[in-house]
DNA sequence: TTTATTATACGAAACACTTCGTAATACGAA
DNA sequence: TTCGTATTACGAAGTGTTTCGTATAATAAA
């Protein structure tokens, strides 16, 4: 996985989202996907996923007539970086802040609250 | 405060945040303020606030040369809308995956954590 | 009053993102 | 081979954001 910081668009995100979900697809495939939630016409699709490849942030097999994408960067990463960037943005670098705003307003379940507060235990444990 | 549902870009929510942590405003302090952080021209500033003005995410009061400049959008609420955006496109609308990334990936300190299941601890003993 | 300073208004350029029309090409079926 | 379909390539238009130069107006200073 390339480990370039690019950040991806709203748009690029989708798409990767795609394709970490269901492995390397043709742009077909992609843009099925896209249109169960949106409408999108193949070249925009297209388009978008030329850009990617071109950005880094995905690479493609040209080998037969259909390309084959994939993900360049990882789901992990790339979610923690943009986490780390809204968290900057948004809530001046403050994780709890961003924890709380989340866990007050949308009425975690106890179950949630327990495996989170499980979480957090063992990440003390280590520190 | 209006209640308008416009996203601020991210330009704009540093303005925001410097409106709600000053109060109301001249275009200069605030472009003072931004001017700690980052390099922008006094025009750039005073541009982005007319154009806040006209969308309605901020109000001023023309009474005087010097236009004073008010957030006319609540930092709860503008920062909630921001979140539950954020979460639908990069967690799939899954507080709690975000929670988990938050903690799990060096975005929360020690103290952060320690804060962050006080709080878990005071809504698990409410329910 | 004259001059210098400070502020706003306006418009346009630069940039990034999204969208799609059209052309060229490859493939499969008849 | 010929025709229709699927695919990629290319370019440009539309939109929103950011940036800033210049003009105009108000105020303060000399």
């Amino acid at each position: 996985m390339s480990n370039k910081k690019l950040k991806p668009t709203e748009s690029e995100l989708e798409i990767l989202q795609i394709l970490w979900d269901n492995g390397p697809s043709s742009v077909r495939l992609v843009n099925e996907k896209l249109n169960e939630v949106k409408d999108q016409g193949y070249t925009t699709t297209l388009k978008l996923m030329q850009i990617m490849n071109e950005k880094g942030l995905a690479i493609r097999d040209t080998g037969s007539r259909t390309h084959i994408y994939s993900a360049n960067v990882s789901e992990d990463e790339t979610k923690s970086r943009l986490l780390r960037t809204f968290i900057d943005s948004t809530f001046k670098g403050s994780a709890s802040s961003l924890v709380m705003q989340a866990l007050g307003n949308h009425n975690a379940s106890k179950d949630e609250l327990d495996e989170i507060k499980a979480l957090i235990e063992k990440m003390e444990n280590k520190k």
